[in-house]
DNA sequence: GCAAGGTC
């Protein structure tokens, strides 16, 4: 009987597989990891007859890599010389046993099945397993099965039909991983050493690293970026006509079609008019169904938008806590892309068990009583992990704060998404006075449906109507000119920074939370709930450190965030405010403006370093054909138009040189730390 | 004392 060893990423993977390759499987045990099992069962493969299996796995990547010693110690070399230092991978570190394990199994077996997910990562992983295994055992056979979803019928399809390892996506993955450990320690240093004196640094806390890194640095630009623009706003004074008309003893108020217009001589000239004209006339009026539609199946940048929003956590918080939540059982895996739900899924099975929630039970059960809909489909779809989704109920009391918030808005965000669209009628209502356009909008809310179990959607309905009739005329009760002025833009909050993120390509669905945690850890950032109490006044930017209490995680609190959540569905749910915002902090700004100031077109902070944008997050071209597009680069080596040597060398060179330059103009960069960090200049606010 | 990626 043939040996095979089948080797998924996680856990969760290994476990469905085997069970629906196997039917009744043993879980063995393994020495040093409690998450990892060893499932056995006999399979009859097609191409290697009935076989003896041992079906593991690893937990995402198993190695790691860093230079050799004799370059790991900060003063051992220049910084510079880690654009070529030697670059060892080893087993990661806690990554020992599960190593040991493959090892082991590898030395029982004569094929190697690598069942890792089907992307650029999960190819990389399988190579690492792939080395570890012909280590221990040379003779080995290796392939990989090729699946997007674990449905039954899939899965044995891909038991049936492996293919080869791809070394193309394997070595695309392993140029980034050598492209950013090299300009991520070489940046970190030069920064860190060059500028480290110049910050204050607090007490007896160690020194602060200054740290470079291909995401987090794009990351701080987005919050630089909107900085500036929010300080160096000038409001614009504007003018405007508001029509009233009282019919029925409704005030109904007309809004000027034109909005607004910046020239004062003009709106008089208008005005006059109307005021002439005298007469109003009823030029069109409407009546017509309209829907709120429901949401689409949740993905992962999503919830963390959602939850940043409504929950008051961080978008960290949120993936902590979903991560513990699938872990327990209690939702399904938290990563995904996917805003679509596969047609064979059993929904009804999943919306069955939320009957007996005392919050949105009665909502569930009028789904089970006809009241469900199909979700709707949206265009994402990563052919691995379905949109996330509650798989079994729990109830509050065993849930911690976090954990209950995040599972209740998965789980009405799932009713949701069966439900059914909010139904309403819209009227509008054009006039013509004294040559202008003015129009009013009414909205009646007729069939909540899904509305009413997602509280973090808004559609009320508003000010009744009268009847009007096309033709009729009237004399308004009131016309008057007003005027405004353009306001300032707000600063960045947590969602507007995971959408800049997402659009982008800066970091993973997984990491992004984690970028923005590590530049407020940096003190490159401070956030605070937005609309709270300026920590420096004006519009100065925050100073880094100094007292307690302020510039730091969520020391400004305050204002609006302090209310509970309004909108009831009790536990978390709610649309309350509390969201929280960006500053960037004084060192935050001096490194954005450092670097643009050293004067490359590629600008460390520039997002299309990472990828190729749709939209570039600063210049808003709709394709910024930069050279250096990580995630195209990337590509190219899938596709064979390029190589992992010629990628990293290409890049190496290009950064070696914004690298040298820097070096040499060093003064720049530390002129921008004096002028924001030493100065009082930004703080005059 | 550096990065970003995977996952527990």
């Amino acid at each position: 009987m043939a040996r095979i060893l089948c080797v998924a990423e996680k856990p969760s993977i290994a476990k469905a597989v085997a069970n629906h390759l196997g039917g009744q499987v043993r879980a063995d045990n393994v020495r040093g990891v409690q998450w990892v099992k060893n499932y056995k069962f006999d399979y009859n493969f097609q191409q290697w007859g009935q076989s003896s299996v041992t079906f593991t796995c690893v937990a995402g990547h198993v190695k790691s890599s860093d230079f050799t010693d004799r370059y790991r110690k900060w003063q051992s070399c220049q910084p510079v010389e880690l654009f070529e230092a030697p670059i060892q991978t080893f087993v990661a570190d806690g990554k020992k046993a599960i190593a040991s394990n493959i090892e082991a199994q590898a030395r029982l077996a004569s094929i190697l099945f690598i069942w890792t997910d089907c992307d650029r990562e999960g190819e990389h992983i399988g190579t690492e397993i792939r080395d570890i295994a012909l280590k221990a055992n040379p003779n080995m056979q290796v392939c990989r099965a090729r699946f997007s979803n674990i449905e039954r019928a899939h899965i044995i399809d891909a038991a049936r039909n492996p293919i080869p390892l791809d070394e193309a996506q394997a070595n695309a993955v392993a140029a980034r991983i050598e492209l950013d450990l090299r300009l991520g320690a070489a940046f970190t240093r030069m920064q860190t050493l060059a500028l480290q004196a110049m910050i204050p640094q607090q007490g007896e806390e160690q020194r602060k690293l200054i740290s470079y890194g291909s995401c987090q640095f794009p990351t701080l630009g987005f919050v630089v970026d909107r900085y500036l623009r929010v300080r160096n706003f000038v409001p614009e004074p504007f003018w405007y006509i508001k029509v009233v008309h009282e019919k029925d003893g409704i005030n109904v108020r007309f809004s000027w079609a034109r909005g607004h217009l910046f020239d004062r001589l003009a709106v008089t000239i208008i005005f006059e008019q109307c005021l002439i004209a005298k007469t109003a006339k009823v030029t069109k009026m409407t009546k017509k169904p309209t829907k709120k539609w429901k949401p689409l199946p949740l993905t992962t940048v999503e919830l963390q938008k959602m939850g940043s929003r409504f929950l008051r956590m961080t978008s960290q918080e949120v993936m902590t806590t979903a991560e513990a939540l699938y872990t327990k059982g209690w939702i399904s895996y938290p990563r995904t892309e996917t805003d679509q739900f596969d047609k064979g899924m059993d929904l009804r099975r999943l919306v069955e068990k939320q009957q007996q929630d005392n919050r949105w039970g009665n909502f569930a059960q009028g789904l089970m009583n006809g009241g469900f809909n199909q979700p709707r489909n949206g265009r994402n779809n990563d052919k691995a992990h379905p949109p996330i989704h509650p798989v079994n109920y729990v109830a509050p009391t065993q849930l911690g704060d976090n954990e209950k918030k995040v599972y209740e808005f998965v789980v009405r965000r799932f009713l949701a998404c069966c439900s059914e669209d909010a139904v309403g009628e819209a009227t509008d209502v054009d006039i013509e006075y004294g040559g202008e356009g003015f129009r009013t909008h009414g909205l009646i809310v007729l069939a909540r449906n899904y509305l009413d179990v997602y509280p973090y959607d808004r559609w009320e309905s508003s000010q009744a109507l009268p009847q009007y009739t096309v033709g009729e005329t009237w004399e308004p009760k009131e016309a008057t000119m007003l005027d405004g002025q353009t306001s300032a833009p707000s600063y960045l909050t947590e969602p507007e920074l995971i959408s800049l993120m997402d659009v982008n390509g800066i970091g993973t669905d997984a990491t992004m939370a984690d970028h923005i945690a590590k530049i407020k850890d940096r003190e490159y950032v401070i956030a605070r709930a937005k609309g709270g109490g300026a920590a420096n006044g004006g519009h100065g930017a925050a100073q880094r450190g100094g007292g307690r209490g302020r510039g730091r995680g969520r020391g400004g609190r305050g204002g609006r965030g302090g209310a509970a959540a309004q909108n009831g569905g009790g536990g978390g749910g709610g649309a309350a405010g509390g969201v929280q915002e960006f500053i960037p902090t004084t060192l935050g700004i001096a490194l954005i403006e450092g670097y643009d100031n050293v004067g490359f077109e590629t600008s460390l902070s520039k997002p299309f370093l990472r990828k190729e944008v749709r939209r570039c997050g600063r210049c808003a071209a709709a394709i910024c054909a930069d050279y250096g597009q990580m995630e195209v680069q990337m590509k190219a080596i899938c596709e064979g138009r390029s190589t992992r040597n010629d990628v990293v060398q290409q890049n190496l060179e290009q950064y070696r040189a914004v690298f040298t330059r820097t070096n040499q103009q060093i003064h720049v960069l530390k002129a921008a730390v004096r002028k924001y960090v030493v100065g009082e200049e930004a703080n005059h606010g």
